[in-house]
DNA sequence: GATGAATGAGCTTTCATTCAT
DNA sequence: GATGAATGAAAGCTCATTCAT
């Protein structure tokens, strides 16, 4: 058995746990449980219960990323991609619920260390944003005046808000392709150069 | 001394403490230290440590929508309207840093008792939003397509992440009115009919 | 209103408090509620808790003790007294059934100064069997081998059995005359010279 | 080690700490203490501070059932069994005292729980007596008209009374015997036919 | 005398972490 | 590497007792 294995088991499982129950409710017990693995045999792969969340955050987050780059490199116009980031991270629920869970809740921890972590991995994933607004204003297909860098931001924390309502709401008013539509609709229209 | 007095100050330790430490790493005796009084007096004004989280949320949040409206009172065009609620909330963070703290961080946590709770109070302050929205729809200002439920989430993420970045960085590149007002630039832009 | 109102208040109410949640799971504020007087009104007449039981002790098995005696005063024969006072000591669960609750079980607590207590007070009542045992004992009725100081201890016990049986049972199969007769026919049949 | 001794090292030790202090006086740490383990440890094997007060009373209650049957199969007239189980009942002090004082004690306490549970097994205790009784009525031995549902009671009830006189008092007037000898006396005189 | 808000010591229980096997 | 029994620090909460009013 391979050592990824083992932490990968455990990885998965924090994930389910922490989804379930919260980072400070879930046990360790719990997760070794999950993982059929002995408690002991986590501090083998982690060094305590923090280390568990900041490692399968960076892990998972890393994927995400990777995923989301390879897939606008299909697309050249920065219109199209960025409703195809919205697509991607709206469709992250279906497809990983519990991450995006975890990824949204226990990341929230006003805990200087999980805080600075979150930042520096989050930046990255955000900035995707930003490279595709700069280049949509080097292109002339934005306007010159809006500033990526807080942009950015804006257009995550709509799409992270509806994530969040979808979360917490089992029985949405809204799909997340109308979700999807509707804040690509605003927000191009509101930076592109008629 | 009124009674109201040491439940105030109880309060008032218990966001500072919740700020500083995270609702899970707070202890009772650091809030009633910092209130200057007896563990167990906190006790004959909450049920648990719960309660004081959600007692405080449901009270100063209640103070923020009402303020809210008040302010909003002044203004009768939507555009206006929309502009006025980014820059209140925005300057919540001025005045009552901590509170906002905890309000982002603690009360976003998967303890599905606090999401219960949270959901219902927070639509009230959320659907100041979407009531705007459909003013300025009806007023024929606001594109009729736009769907408030979906916007005014949108609208309140966006705000919402640019209020996480100020929290997290101590030295932020941009200014809270330089925000509000990109950001509102974009979401009118987006929604007005031109 | 005398003085001896509010201490009388507070005992009685005691008596039920500790029959229904025992001496450790009552709290001040059951008693202070039950005699509708404040919690701190009940240091103005008790030292602390455990006073509270203790003094219940004393004044209650003293009228009991009283009552007793006072009913013998009636028979001359050793037989009829024997048989009366078992049938008066059972007759006091009819009456003062809380008040047996607490003296059966409350008073049982390995706690040296209860047990000191309970001791002397409790000789003083049995030590009316062992009397009645000497005086059937001097007139020839009673056997002479007979230990009244055993005696005296094994017929109270006896009849203790009973009344707790009683109590933990709300639908007995016997009732407390069945148990009186069956109880003193064995006793006294023991004991008699025939 | 067995994971059996861990348990029975906690249940000797439970047993000297409740006999010393009392259910409600004694914590958990003393226990532990006594025990020789963490504090942590006793709740690998126990659900809480009840629970070791529970499984104690069934355990040692257990041999003490199972014992005492053992001894009586030795005995095959009703009068020698009766005074078989009185001698055994009263040497259980010499050689248990701690466990003794907890069954008198604390076992007699007003906890529903405890007495629920109680009732079953003790039931299984005294029930030893009334079918003796029955054996001696259906041989002829006893008069027919007594109640072995009382008189099992009755009988038990006078030997716990006099154990209970030995826990309280360090220098008693009696010895064991003595009182084992005169109380069989009285309840055989009482009980046989002549 | 009477009140009841306030106190804070005290205790049960949990659970992250360790370490002998 | 893997285990899981054992540890013991830590903290929420209770409640007898006090004392200013």
């Amino acid at each position: 058995m391979r050592v990824s294995d083992k932490h990968q088991k455990i990885t998965q499982a924090a994930i389910k746990v922490f989804a379930r129950k919260g980072f400070f409710n879930a046990r360790i017990s719990d997760i070794a449980k999950e993982a059929k693995v002995a408690d002991g045999t986590i501090y083998l792969y982690f060094n305590n219960k923090y280390d568990i969340l900041i490692s399968l955050f960076e892990e998972e987050i890393g994927k995400i990323i990777l995923k989301t780059k390879l897939l606008l490199e299909k697309e050249t116009h920065p219109v199209e991609m960025l409703m195809l980031f919205a697509k991607q991270h709206l469709n992250l629920l279906k497809e990983h619920r519990e991450l995006v869970v975890v990824l949204q809740m226990e990341l929230r921890q006003s805990n200087e260390f999980i805080q600075e972590y979150r930042n520096t991995k989050f930046v990255e994933y955000i900035d995707i944003v930003s490279e595709i607004i700069h280049k949509g204003q080097d292109e002339g297909v934005f306007r010159a005046e809006i500033m990526p860098g807080i942009i950015k931001r804006a257009y995550f924390g709509a799409l992270d808000e509806m994530t969040r309502l979808w979360i917490l709401s089992p029985q949405p008013h809204y799909t997340l392709d109308e979700a999807a539509v509707q804040i690509c609709d605003v927000f191009l229209n509101g930076i592109v150069i008629k």
